[in-house]
DNA sequence: TATCTATGAATGAACG
DNA sequence: CGTTCATTCATAGATA
């Protein structure tokens, strides 16, 4: 009895080492995937899909208080900073409107959308 | 039924460890798949000799109308997008200024061209 | 086959 | 606002 309870534990104490190390090695990977060391803002998806959204309503040049909402709202899903934001929304503004001069050079086209909502790739858009 | 119970432990303890280390592999693959393959520009050798050129004849920055005639004459020698050429000419500046800095930290060296230019190796340019 | 390297592409940030 | 710089991501080709 005593030598079978022993083995039991025996098994089990390196069964908990196993699970702790397993469990040790997934938070490692993880810690890896957040980043360490990040000099610049990477917004998360999430952030990324609230702004694209607000972008698409019309929203294409928030005001200052209108960038304060938005960085406290996009908070919930990450760090932010307001200059971020506003780096994000000029950065996108600014290439959204150059993929539309890349795929619409003359300004010809009619679309109900913007062209850049059909992709951005110029290769594979030129045959528009 | 000592005996019984030890080895029955034991098989458990085997068997979660299959299944934790199942679960694991299973996330690795799902953190592999992610796109469904773009694939990337591959500029020819005649279209590096041409772009290397025209950059090192002063014209690191080109226009977008530069860019335009540029994307057109390379199209001689294959596939070629403006978006490409604009990558291409951002990533070569600024490949060169840190070769640059890496040889002339300090930038107090004088030559009439490029350090880069004698070799982008730092121990064999250090010698001059 | 697995890791390394070169490089096309993307993007946050800053400048004028 | 458009342009430029710097860093980072992702992947094809090289290499062991």
């Amino acid at each position: 009895m005593n030598i079978v309870f022993l083995l039991f534990m025996v098994y089990f104490v390196f069964f908990i080492y196993y699970l702790f190390r397993q469990i040790r090695e997934m938070d490692e990977k993880e810690m890896e995937m957040e980043r360490p060391t990040c000099p610049k803002w990477r917004p998360t998806e999430d952030q990324i899909r609230i702004m694209t959204n607000i972008y698409n309503y019309g929203v294409t040049h928030p005001s200052r208080a209108q960038i304060f909402e938005i960085t406290t709202r996009i908070r919930a899903f990450g760090e932010a900073g307001e200059y971020n934001v506003q780096c994000w929304f000029s950065n996108h503004g600014n290439r959204v409107r150059r993929w539309q001069a890349e795929l619409d050079p003359t300004g010809t086209l009619f679309s109900l959308l913007p062209l850049y909502m059909y992709g951005k790739t110029l290769t594979s858009s030129l045959s528009f």
